[in-house]
RNA sequence: CGGAGCGUAGCGCAGCCUGGUAGCGCAUCUGCUUUGGGAGCAGAGGGCCGCAAGUUCGAAUCUUGCCGCUCCGACCA
């Protein structure tokens, strides 16, 4: 993409009403723009590094064998009057009216729509398990609305579904998301512990909440600082095997949100105990048959019995990630993307627009960045020098080519690495070799 | 939902106390000079001063109501 083409207000000062670094970062950047309290805009660069989150949580729920379908955004409130939530709600769902007076409402969750796709379909054991998730907007009225998109009305979120015929499948379905959001997570370069969380409203007895660690965090959260050291990068799950040896390890190391802590009962010692401040970025719940007894979502067994189906429910906050990225990966300068949620691959920065040799140079490192895959940004605009690193170091792409007059008469470039700050002077193939890896 | 604050140009702000026809920086546009870490000079455009009512000869400024936004706390992907 040429950036003289390209649409990316970026600020140089910070709108008032950001408080966090994340808001403030995305709406200097030019991700977000605010429609009203907890609502956005995604504008061009935001809406990418929301895709890309959106398909490594597509890909990995794929992986672990659950299949993606698309419900609505609206929905009848007769199906909520079955499960009664309709009433326990409260406020935080949006209801409306349509033109027939029928009570419809902006869906917050989809249990009840997916418990009655189930139901209508499948009625044999032999057709479980099970695991339905799709990726739709949500609205939440809020109460305070707040921290950008960590904490919006309107979200983007993976919300699967297992359906499964007895406790013990269930958990393995369990146990298959658990694992699945950790690959996840460490995909997008984020360090995401499981901890052991109430359930709250959905219900259920088994449920952990996965939490990056950052100051900025809204909730209290307690952890073993093994899970400081412990990699989670090498786990190649095989989905079929039996995933609770795997998943015991995981959860006997101490981890708890603040509702579920206890200093007096806990196992770990004060010097091995971290207490920070952690983001929510995923929600996993296995409920058995609070909806599918109430909704009347059964199977027939072998022995021609009825039973109510086990179900579980599995959240990833996809447009909260976007924030919650930058909440841990950042400095003074502004973002700096993990290679694989970044928006463009690289930068190609033209230091002197209008120099042909330059031009042309900077055409070519673009051209062959492009050819390789790489999707760079070429900032062609005529600005000065001190504007386009300002500009490019905000948005943080991984790999900036800086390309001047000077370098181009040595025949060399500068490539820089966003994370470290490392410079390094070298040829343009040298260069590429190492952006392309 | 309890407590607090703020609405003046795209962004950041001053002016308000003590009423007199709206200002600064950045950004934008034009021209010239510049060009390796947010340039300089000269000129220009852009405002129902959140909305409404009131007080007054006169309201950005005082009063009342409303709306919007933000922050702290209790609650949530």
């Amino acid at each position: 993409m040429r950036l003289s083409r390209y649409f990316m207000p970026t600020l140089k000062e910070t709108p008032s009403e950001a408080q966090i670094v994340s808001h403030r970062l995305m709406l200097r950047a030019g991700m977000v723009r605010q429609a009203t309290a907890g609502i956005y805009s995604w504008l061009p660069l935001g809406f990418k590094v929301l895709k890309k989150i959106e398909q490594i949580v597509r890909e990995e729920q794929d992986r672990a064998g659950a299949h993606e379908l698309l419900m609505p955004t609206i929905q009848p409130a007769d199906l909520w009057r079955e499960s009664g939530r309709y009433d326990d709600y409260g406020k935080e769902m949006l209801r409306i009216t349509d033109r027939h007076d029928r009570d419809m409402l902006f869906g917050p969750t989809n249990e009840e729509l997916i418990t009655d796709i189930f139901r209508f379909y499948v009625k044999s054991y032999k057709d479980v398990p099970q695991l339905l998730y799709h990726i739709q907007w949500k609205f939440r009225d809020e109460v305070r609305p707040r921290f950008g998109v960590m904490r919006g009305r309107e979200f983007l979120m993976k919300d699967a579904y297992s359906f499964d015929i007895d406790y013990a499948a269930s958990k393995h379905s369990y146990n298959k998301m658990f694992l699945a959001y950790l690959r996840t997570f460490e995909r997008m370069g984020l360090k995401a512990i499981p901890m052991r969380a109430d359930t709250g409203p959905i219900g259920g007895d088994l449920s952990h909440e996965f939490i990056i660690l950052a100051e900025t965090g809204e909730s209290q959260v307690f952890c073993d600082k093994q899970w400081m050291e412990i990699d989670l990068a090498g786990d190649n799950v095989d989905y079929d095997s039996d995933l609770d040896p795997r998943v015991t390890e995981l959860t006997n190391i101490y981890a708890a949100t603040d509702e579920m802590h206890d200093p007096a009962a806990c196992p770990v010692g004060e010097a091995d105990l971290i207490t920070a401040r952690g983001i929510e970025v995923g929600h996993i719940f296995n409920f058995g048959t609070k909806y599918s007894a109430a909704m009347k979502a059964e199977v027939q067994t072998p022995d021609s019995s009825q039973v109510p189906v086990m179900m579980g429910s599995y959240g990833i906050g996809v447009s909260r990630l976007v924030g919650g990225i930058i909440e841990a990966s950042h400095d003074d300068a502004g973002i700096v993307w993990p290679d694989q949620v970044a928006p463009f691959g690289a930068a190609v920065i033209n230091l002197r627009q209008g120099d042909d040799k330059t031009d042309a140079a900077c055409e070519d490192a673009y051209a062959k960045l492009k050819a390789a895959g790489v999707d760079p940004l070429y900032d062609d605009r005529n600005e000065r020098a001190g504007g386009k690193f300002a500009d490019m170091d905000l948005i943080g792409l991984p790999w900036q080519l800086i390309i001047g007059p000077r370098g181009v008469a040595n025949g060399v470039v500068e490539l820089k690495r966003r994370a470290t700050g490392e410079r390094q002077e070298l040829s343009l193939d040298a260069a590429l070799q190492q952006i392309i890896g």
